[in-house]
DNA sequence: ATGTTATGTAAGTATTCGCTTACAAAACTA
DNA sequence: TAGTTTTGTAAGCGAATACTTACATAACAT
């Protein structure tokens, strides 16, 4: 339905001028013109990054009158933390399952490493 | 000379097979033409890729003769977390800090146009 | 030594990105 | 009615991406 994830949220949030928006309208949904008004980017410009954050899901549009209220919808960011998850313990040094899995391995390479 | 061209993270993890090598390597450092027998895509794309990575500082290479192999160094995906974190709970319906920090916002207004 | 392996890097290319200006279409206001 | 506001979208452009092939270099094997 409602154009499900064409695009790649992940490259959607590449964008820092995409992240700013979204950090913006998080608090508070906001309508085009409002949120161009914080950016030193032309007005259409603006409206290319909330085409492409509709795009992937991030963004939904509520119509009133002329005006279009941009309000976030971050469940895509979903897979973002999803990919993140399993990778986290790693770089907090929280030991568990996977560095288990890792320094066994290590061990192994440095049994095959030959000494002269 | 410590990594000249800072890279956004953002932008590094942007591109599917970067995630993807960073899924691989995670389990188990490997040398760039194991790394690249798993792609379909040719070994200085991968060489080119990988390059990326070291420059945002999520790959960090050691040499072993002619070889170089490659291992995950994911703090920098902290800065993905942190970016993340504040919005989790609205996507995830938790109504935290940000919920407060909006229903106060809401408060206020109200005290405005209520108490005198 | 010769040859093979593992790799970096240059050059070229097609595509995408992020932005601009210009224009058009609705919806309000007077 | 006419004019203003809010917005989408097309066209164009320079820069960045993601590849490719071709070549160069260093480490290993024979």
């Amino acid at each position: 339905m409602t154009v499900a994830a064409r695009r790649d949220v992940f490259q959607a949030i590449a964008d820092p001028t995409r992240r700013n928006i979204i950090g913006l309208i998080a608090k508070k949904p906001m309508n085009l013109n409002s949120i161009a008004g914080e950016f030193d980017i032309s007005r259409p410009a603006i409206s290319q990054h909330i085409k492409i954050l509709t795009e992937c899901g991030l963004v939904i549009i509520r119509q009133e009158g002329r005006e279009r209220y941009c309000e976030v919808q971050l469940e895509p960011l979903g897979a973002v933390a999803d990919w993140l998850e399993p990778l986290r313990e790693l770089w907090e040094h929280r030991f568990g399952k996977l560095d288990h899995l890792l320094g066994n391995m290590h061990a192994s390479y440095k049994n095959k490493k030959k000494k002269k």
